[in-house]
DNA sequence: CCTCATTCCTGCGGGC
DNA sequence: TGCCCGCAGGAATGAG
């Protein structure tokens, strides 16, 4: 997280508040904000400063601002990232890596990030796609995504369902929390070999993170702490509505049996181990 | 091509 | 009180 909901959030706030303008001065404060821009940070404020963003698009979690001069803004958030907007008066926070002036001498806009997994580059435009993007899926709220080439790929995998969920280039945009969420709904342990998944499980399992994504962009994203917020600094309160991320030792609020949490990639999955029982051998 | 472990980063909280 | 360690985890990368 951010996962897709917290992102698109953050994009439906960019769209609101910086298309139409044109940038002025750009200020990167730290150089592991820009590392995936390869000319380094003095041209990618060069290719900025001046150009009006146009428009605010999204794909899984990744955002982009195409520009007026045929360029594009990439961005990711990673673990800590932020987009905020904010007045020039307010003073800068700590974790600040670029500043965004406009020629309007209006609100600014500030990439913050605490950890520095996100970051952000200029590239030159693909017609429609960013080129980073190439390897990028389409996710699920996207009208082009194909359930039923989803389903045969899913099924085409050999590894555990959620180890398959979290790979992006079958489909964006889902991270840890939605993808607990979704096998809980199902319910489903996320263990389970995907090529034992029926067609009708693997589009029943995205129905379920379809609902789930839709359910917490209506509550403005799950928030845990003050680093998951929009861009004008407010959290989202879907974290009220999880009923498996996070909620180690509490009652599944369908069975009455307490989550349990098992390490997992180096994090953390968490089940209800009465619904979601983990696969055995020769029985599922 | 496919799968999977490793690595990056900072703040917080638990344990001693 | 202070220090150490684990944990949070998205995605590029390279090994096998």
């Amino acid at each position: 997280m951010p996962e897709l909901p917290e992102v698109e959030v953050v994009r439906r706030g960019l769209e609101a508040w910086v298309v139409g303008r044109p940038l002025g001065e750009v200020t990167v404060l730290n150089l592991r904000a820009v590392r995936r821009h390869v000319g380094g940070p003095a041209h990618f404020a060069d290719l900025l400063a001046g150009r009006t963003i146009t428009a605010a698009h999204r794909r899984g979690k990744y955002l982009w601002l195409p520009l007026d001069s045929g360029d594009v803004l990439l961005g990711h958030l990673g673990m800590s990232g932020q987009l905020l907007v904010q007045q020039p008066q307010v003073p800068d926070e700590t974790h600040l890596r670029v500043r965004f002036r406009f020629a309007d001498e209006g609100s600014e806009l500030r990439f913050v990030d605490q950890r520095t997994f996100g970051g952000l580059a200029v590239e030159s435009d693909a017609d429609g796609l960013p080129r980073a993007l190439a390897h990028i899926a389409a996710d699920p709220l996207d009208p082009d995504f194909d359930d039923d080439a989803f389903a045969a790929a899913l099924r085409r995998r050999r590894t555990g369902v959620k180890r398959a969920l979290l790979d992006q280039t079958l489909i964006s945009g889902v991270g840890n929390v939605y993808a607990d969420e979704a096998l809980w709904r199902l319910p489903l342990h996320y263990a389970r070999p995907t090529e034992t998944l029926t067609r009708a499980q693997a589009l029943a399992l995205l129905g379920h993170i379809r609902d789930v994504m839709t359910d917490a962009l209506g509550a403005g994203g799950t928030s845990f702490d003050a680093l998951y917020v929009n861009v004008n600094g407010q959290s989202g309160y879907f974290d009220r509505s999880l009923n498996a991320y996070g909620q180690e030792g509490k009652p599944c609020v369908r069975c009455g049996a307490p989550i349990r949490r098992d390490p997992f990639m180096n994090r953390s999955s968490f089940t209800c181990p009465h619904c979601q029982p983990r696969p055995r051998r020769g029985r599922w």
